[in-house]
DNA sequence: AGTAACTTACAATACAGTTAGTAAGTAACT
DNA sequence: AGTTACTTACTAACTGTATTGTAAGTTACT
């Protein structure tokens, strides 16, 4: 009794028109951020009043999600297609991506702000992000378990830190980035920080510092 | 003609009302970001109306960069008495640090969120996160020269690449143990990226990673 | 004919900052 | 010690603006 409504087809440049928000809301949100990102300045850039894209997204909270979520299909295409990397190719995905992100700072920004900001009391973005991470870090670690059995590692913590690391140093990199364009290389420190990471898995060794006693609160 | 105005000394008790509000500030604005936390809640927090903490700081984002300002010397205090962190020193001074930041989640939220933000359109932190980093990277990269002395090695581009990664995992890190405490153990985690990278630069080797032409535009 | 895709107009709220006023302090002079 | 002159540290009230959401109406597609 609540899908007895009669449904409509959209009509043909809907979804064209539906993008275009998406895409500027990106652009908005990522140089303002979501709170201070107003509706009326996405809607004035597709050429509508903000109550035109309300129409479309029932809400600003919604429209964040759908925004997210949409980058997120965006980006797999580009993965499409190529067989589904695994192993090192997973990581040199990585770095590729890296690569790239220096000709995108629009959407590195909305990333960084966006993940940042989602941490907060009742963020909309709070579920996606949370999701996003957990399943990266999983993409990851298989990555990793790969790899190590034709090495004969078998190190499941070190794994799990490996792979949160590595996503840790790809966007705090970025924030430095984008703070200082000039300073900070971000692919080839990118780079760095993987293949280190990735090397350290595969290939233990001591470390040069000594830690011991410094996890005893002094 | 504009300062002959009669200076009067402030009340005693004014410098702690105005750390008071500080101490809401940063508590406030780490849980909400700045842009969403309202004067009025930190006024309500310190038992004044909002227009008693414009009296003090002027506007709303001299108070932010006061309250920045303010955490910096508080940290600073923590290392003065002992000697000036140097070399090996100072990596285990950031992972202890990591190990503390674990009993005060709001603080880490408050950096978090507003280093992040601190990337947007004239946001009235930005100054201060470009000068933060830059002191820091720079502080790394003087430690890991005396240390790199000790072991013969002279590598301007790794010790830079290191010291921004260092900062950037810690970074990272606290974002996705803010977003999911439960799947990350931030100090163990931290210290394992860290010693991870010092040992990279102390004694380099060969990557496990074929990275060659990745970095060629495909 | 009905609905999708809007617009205009409006309601409701949240906020930063300003102004005027008050009580209580500080500092100088007597 | 007391008075005068001025300032600090506020509050209450208001202004102005920004901003999300909604309701009602219009046009054009299906």
């Amino acid at each position: 009794m609540s899908s007895n409504r009669r449904r409509l087809a959209p009509r043909p440049e809907t979804a064209a028109r539906r993008e275009e928000i998406l895409k500027a809301s990106l652009e908005i949100f990522g140089s303002k951020g979501f709170n201070k990102g107003p509706l009326a300045e996405i809607a004035e850039q597709v050429g509508m009043t903000h109550a035109g894209v309300l129409h479309h997204f029932g809400s600003k909270d919604k429209l964040l999600v759908e925004v997210l979520r949409y980058r997120d299909s965006a980006d797999l295409q580009d993965l499409e297609g190529q067989h589904i990397p695994d192993g090192a190719d997973l990581f040199r995905h990585l770095v590729r991506t890296a690569f790239d992100n220096e000709q995108r700072p629009g959407i590195v920004q909305a990333y960084a702000v966006l993940s940042a900001e989602s941490v907060t009391d009742k963020h909309p973005g709070h579920e996606y992000f949370v999701e996003r991470y957990a399943t990266l870090r999983v993409q990851l670690a298989d990555a990793f378990h790969i790899m190590c059995e034709e090495h004969g590692v078998t190190d499941q913590t070190t794994v799990d830190h490996a792979a949160a690391s590595i996503l840790a140093v790809m966007d705090g990199l970025q924030v430095q980035w984008l703070l200082q364009p000039d300073s900070i290389e971000l692919a080839e420190t990118s780079a760095f920080a993987i293949e280190t990471l990735v090397t350290a898995v595969l290939d233990p060794r001591p470390s040069a510092l000594a830690i011991h006693d410094v996890t005893e609160q002094s």
